[in-house]
This record gives C-alpha cells, sequence and structure tokens, in this order.
DNA sequence: CGCAGCCATGAGCAAATGCTCACCGATGCA
DNA sequence: TGCATCGGTGAGCATTTGCTCATGGCTGCG
C-alpha cells in the first residue's frame, strides 16, 4: 500500500501532474480553481494530483529531527495495529537508553492525561523511571491504581505501589495502592485475598481504567519476575520450555501472542490479559536489550495499544516478525484478534 | 508570502510538528484521528500542521522535469496577476525557441479550447508558428477570427486570416476572415472600410471571442510592424519618441502600460485593448528574444490572461519590473488596472 | 461487423478541512 | 492589587475534498 507502482508517465503527462502538482500544493490554490484553469473537471484534478502524489511527482519529506525514528514507529504501528509507536534511540548505554524510553513514556502520558483518568501500572524497571520524568504543566487529576500486587523482594521503586506513588505526586494525582503481594503459593490463599474488600476494590479499580502503564518481562533468568522472587528460575524455565517468552502483569504468552496456561496463572494477584484488553489505551514501556521475542508475543497477544521502546528492540521486533510469521489462528499483526480462543 | 520567517522551534514543539506532520502527509490519517490520538482539539491539529508547513518542517517538492519552469511562472502569475504563464527553454537557437515557445502555445490551447469556443487571432512570426503544432486529439467546433487586418509586405503566414485557416484546419473548425489591411494611411479610409458590412461583422465577432491569441509586438526597426509595411521606420521612432515600448494588435503602449496616444491608432484595422479586455482569455505568445520592455509594457496594460514565453525573455521581464516600478496611477502587476485613463 | 467487458468520466453526496468568532487565562502595566 | 491587552483555544459553520456510482465511449474478441 506505501510502495506502489511507480508507473512511467509520458512526458507530457509528466508536464501536466507537475503543473497540477505546482499549482496544488505550492500556490496553494482550490482543485476547483484548478479545473476552471486547466478546463478540466473537478474530479479529474483530484484523480491527477493523487497519481501525482502516488507516482512520486510529489515528494513530501518530512524534516525530522535525526533522533527521530518515525519511519520504523510507522511500521511497528502498521505492522501490530498500533495506535501509536514511540521509538527513542540514546547510543548504547543501556541505562540512558532506559530514561530515554521512561521520558519519553512520561511525554507520551503528559500529552495523554487529562482530568479524571484513572490508569492502571505494572510494575518493571523501565516503568520504573516513568515518575522521574512526569511532570505536566499543570496539575492534573489523575487515579494511579496499582494493576498488580507488589514484590518484596526487588527495589521498591519499580514496584508498582510506589511507582503509582511517585506519578500521583508527579502531577498533583491521586494513588490507590494493591495491600498484596503479586504472587502466592496457592490458588486458595489468591481467592482468599480476592475475597478481602480492599484488594478486590483495588483490582477493580485498575480494571475500570481508561488508561494502562505496563512493562513487558522476558523469560530469563533474570527478568523481573524472577529477580523479584515472583518466580523461581525452575519455574521460569518450566514456562520457557512450555513456549512462554514474555509477560504482562504476570500474564505469560508465547511467541504467537498466546497464553501460556500454567498453575503459575492462578496464583497472581494482577489484571488479566482480558481485563486490560477492556482498558482503552494500554501504554508499555520497554527498554531492556535483547527483548525482541518477549515484544514480539506481546504485541501479537493484541493487548498493546502504544508501544514506547528502543530502536534495538524496535529493529530487532519488526526483524523478527517479518521471519516468524505468526501461526496459523492468529494472524501476525491482527489488530483485533478475536477473544474466542484466549 | 511566501518566505515567512521561518520561526525557531524549540526541540520538542519540533518532535511534536514532524509527529503530527508524519501522521497526516505519511500516514494519511485525518485531523481529527490525529487529534484524537494526541488528545489535541481538531483545530489546534490543524494550527500545528499549518505552522509546521510554514515553518519548513514539511517540505513538499514537485519532481518537476528540468525543463520546466515552474518557479518563473509562478512569479510572472503573481506579479503580474497573470492567470496561468507559461515558460520554455529551448537552448539558444532562436528559431528552436520560437517553435517550442508555439508548441506550448498549441499545448495550451489545445487544452483550452472545447465546442463552441471563438477565438481571435492576431498576426505575429510566434504566433504563425502555433498552427504547425496545433493538433487536437479530437475535432473541436472552435471559430478563429482575425483580430486584425492583413498586411501585403510579409509572409503569408504570418498574417491573421491565414493563421486562423491553419488553426481551423488543424481541428477540423471554422475561420472567419478580416478582408481588410491592417493599417490604412488615412483615418477616412479606415472608417469607410469600418462601414463596411463584412468587416465590421468579422471585426464584431473577433470582439465576442471568448479566447484571444496574440503577438507582442516591439518597437525597433525590425519589428513584426515595420517588416510588414503597416509603418515606416519614421513612423516606429516617433512611436518610441513618445514612450512607447510594444504593441498588441496595432495598440502602442509605454513601459508602464499606458496607451500611447498617437495618430497611428486612428488608421488602425484591430481589435483595440478595450476589445481585449472584455475577451476571456487574451493567450499571448512571445519569443523573439529581447522584447522585455514590450513585453513589460503589454503586461502592464493588464490585457494578457495567459503568458507564453520563452525563459530568457521571462527572466529579464521579472527583473525589469524589479527595477523598473510602474509610475504612479498605475501601480505595477496590479491584475484589473481601471479602465478609465485608457 | 456486432457485442461484451473495460476503463475513464463527471454528477452528487458525505466527510474532512479551513476559518471565523467569542471566550479565557496569562502577562504586563498602572 | 486591579485592569487592560494579547495570544491561544475550541465551537460552529462554509468550503473543499474524497469517494461512490451510473453512464458512455473504446477496445478487443467473437
Amino acid at each position: 500500500m506505501r510502495d506502489e507502482l511507480r508507473e512511467e508517465l509520458r512526458e507530457d503527462e509528466y508536464e501536466l501532474l507537475a503543473r497540477l502538482a505546482q499549482r496544488y500544493y505550492v500556490d496553494e490554490r482550490t482543485q476547483e480553481e484548478i479545473a476552471r484553469e486547466f478546463a478540466l473537471s473537478r474530479p479529474k484534478v483530484q484523480r491527477l494530483l493523487d497519481r501525482a502524489r502516488r507516482s512520486g511527482v510529489v515528494a513530501i519529506h518530512i524534516q525530522a529531527p535525526p533522533w527521530l525514528r518515525l519511519e520504523l514507529e510507522s511500521q511497528l504501528r502498521e505492522t501490530f495495529g498500533l495506535s501509536d509507536a514511540i521509538v527513542c534511540s540514546a547510543g548504547s548505554d543501556p541505562l540512558a537508553e532506559r530514561e530515554a524510553v521512561a521520558q519519553r513514556a512520561a511525554r507520551y502520558l503528559e500529552r495523554r492525561l487529562h482530568d479524571g483518568c484513572v490508569v492502571a501500572v505494572s510494575h518493571g524497571r523501565a516503568v520504573g523511571e516513568v515518575p522521574r520524568f512526569f511532570r505536566p504543566g499543570s496539575r492534573l487529576d489523575v487515579t494511579f491504581v496499582s494493576a498488580m500486587g507488589g514484590s518484596p523482594g526487588v527495589a521498591a521503586p519499580t514496584n508498582p505501589n510506589e511507582i503509582c506513588r511517585a506519578l500521583a505526586a508527579g502531577c498533583g494525582g491521586q494513588a490507590v495502592s494493591l495491600y498484596a503481594p503479586a504472587y502466592v503459593e496457592s490458588v486458595e490463599i489468591r481467592d482468599q485475598l480476592l475475597a478481602q474488600e480492599a484488594i478486590a476494590q483495588s483490582l477493580d479499580r485498575a480494571a475500570q481504567a481508561s488508561v494502562a502503564l505496563v512493562g513487558i518481562g522476558g523469560t530469563d533468568d533474570g527478568c523481573t519476575m524472577v529477580r523479584s522472587g515472583c518466580l523461581t528460575t525452575d519455574e521460569i524455565a518450566r514456562l520457557r520450555s512450555q513456549g512462554a517468552v514474555g509477560d504482562v502483569l504476570g500474564n505469560y504468552v508465547d511467541i504467537d501472542g498466546r497464553p501460556v496456561a500454567s498453575p503459575h496463572q492462578d496464583r497472581l494477584l494482577a489484571l488479566t490479559v482480558e481485563h486490560l484488553r477492556r482498558v482503552g489505551t494500554v501504554v508499555a514501556v520497554v527498554s531492556e536489550p535483547e527483548k525482541p521475542r518477549a515484544i514480539l508475543g506481546i504485541l501479537r497477544a493484541g493487548v498493546i495499544g502504544v508501544l514506547v521502546v528502543d530502536e534495538g528492540n524496535a529493529r530487532a521486533v519488526l526483524d523478527l516478525a517479518a521471519h516468524e510469521p505468526a501461526m496459523a489462528g492468529r494472524a501476525g499483526g491482527d489488530p483485533l484478534p478475536s477473544q474466542g480462543e484466549v
């Protein structure tokens, strides 16, 4: 749809197109004026202008700052049916990169959020950096709600409750914490906790959010879920062997975006993929290098609306997607995957 | 109006403009979609896009064939209030240049004329070349009428009657000849001729034309009016001394476009400048080198709607216009000069 | 030579766009 | 501190644009 056949034009045809394009794009005449001038019908002028554009007689170039990767972003949007994609390139330092991604995510939120918004927030290192850069121009009456429980084994600033608090502080909004662990030892305990009024209410609040801010986790031994003590290396290895490539809010998916059904699922206190689907805009913030498979899986699950990512991962994901087509039953990049099979 | 202050943009502002422009011009989203996406109001998106364009973030370039002089044409249009200008560059050979100009004029007529049109035609060398190239795709029911009398002293193909006949033959239309000389020896003879039914009718027909095809004559000793024997070198010298720089249909004007009142005027059998003003589209075909002063005068007279000209004259006329501003009372390039003072 | 299918054409309409205007909040001056 | 001014903002409308569709001429095939 982008790279049409640059059909060969005859010389006089070329001239006409160029003339029309000049009048329209440079001199800013209306199509009707031009039609009168050239003794053509208005629709014909329209068609010729269209042709001028598609055939490259009219070249529209966006003088983008060199650090913008607009082309890459468009590819991501189109390939995965995202409503937006933001790619940052901050050089080779992984830390600087994470900060850059967080900053762009913060900027996006500043633009996107307005009074009355409710934002569900996940854990994660990249997500944890967002509050540092989140400084809206004016006070915003926004509520940030934890979308999953906390993990005692990890640094406080990457826990959802803490992130919510910091984000709320940044804009003068409110924070709603989820006073529960992310993972518990058994289904029974999970259900008991879910029966708690405070916990159920918080999660419900998160489920009603209009925006979600999430990270994407991998399945290597050093991933956040393991570092935070939610899962053991054995457990993550078992998930890997089941095909899992990454997670959002502890919900693991395989490379085709299908959920990986596993017992861990039932010990999780977090929004589910279904919940996320009902959230208007799910913003994923990813920066750790070498997570392309995780990102690809999650993107194919079709829950992400906006992806904020570093350039390396962005290219890698697009490469992967091109070389590892999605399996049947879930078309690659289908913007609206059917929910039935989940 | 074209070269606005390329205001300096802050970095994030620049980014936003580039992003919006990308979405609009490259991805072809609507302004409303973009507004929703960026959480802005639609009018704001519109204004930002406008700014993006004026500030040069969006660069629209017309890949014009190198032989097109679109920029020059726009300047001519704007400076002289023309409805169209066509500039040809055919290298250094004056003959080739004249042919190129005639060819472009012919093309223009092919586009412009349609069934029922009446075209008034003047004499001239460049005009005389037009019929050779005038080959409309289909038969056209167009009537070509001589707008001035003939001149026995000049080659037949540059006489209006002959040009009309050839043009009519080219498209299968009709030719209406004016069987009278262009100049006669006295006012009395002119008036007698004008009293002739046939002559009056022909001239009247020409005056009703919707299009006129005219040449622009100079005031040098070798100009068409002298070569054709209409005027002697003494007469043209006197006209020069009165400030005349050029003529259309034998009507001389000075460098500011004001008619040069002279006795010759009354011995002329041709449409007047007033008549031309009432013709919808006056197409001037000019190619002889070194006629810029003549062209400038005629353009300032405000009768020309479409100018077909070689590149050398085009540049020279614009130069002249910039350096020799029109005198008070007739603003330079005024597209609609008042008719009162004529 | 006749016919079917095709592309090109312009009428007409729905959507998108540009623009005007009244309003609001910020800034600067008294 | 109060007031005037100005730049920016979104509602609402007129214009412009994109698109669909019925029509007609042309081409190629029978």
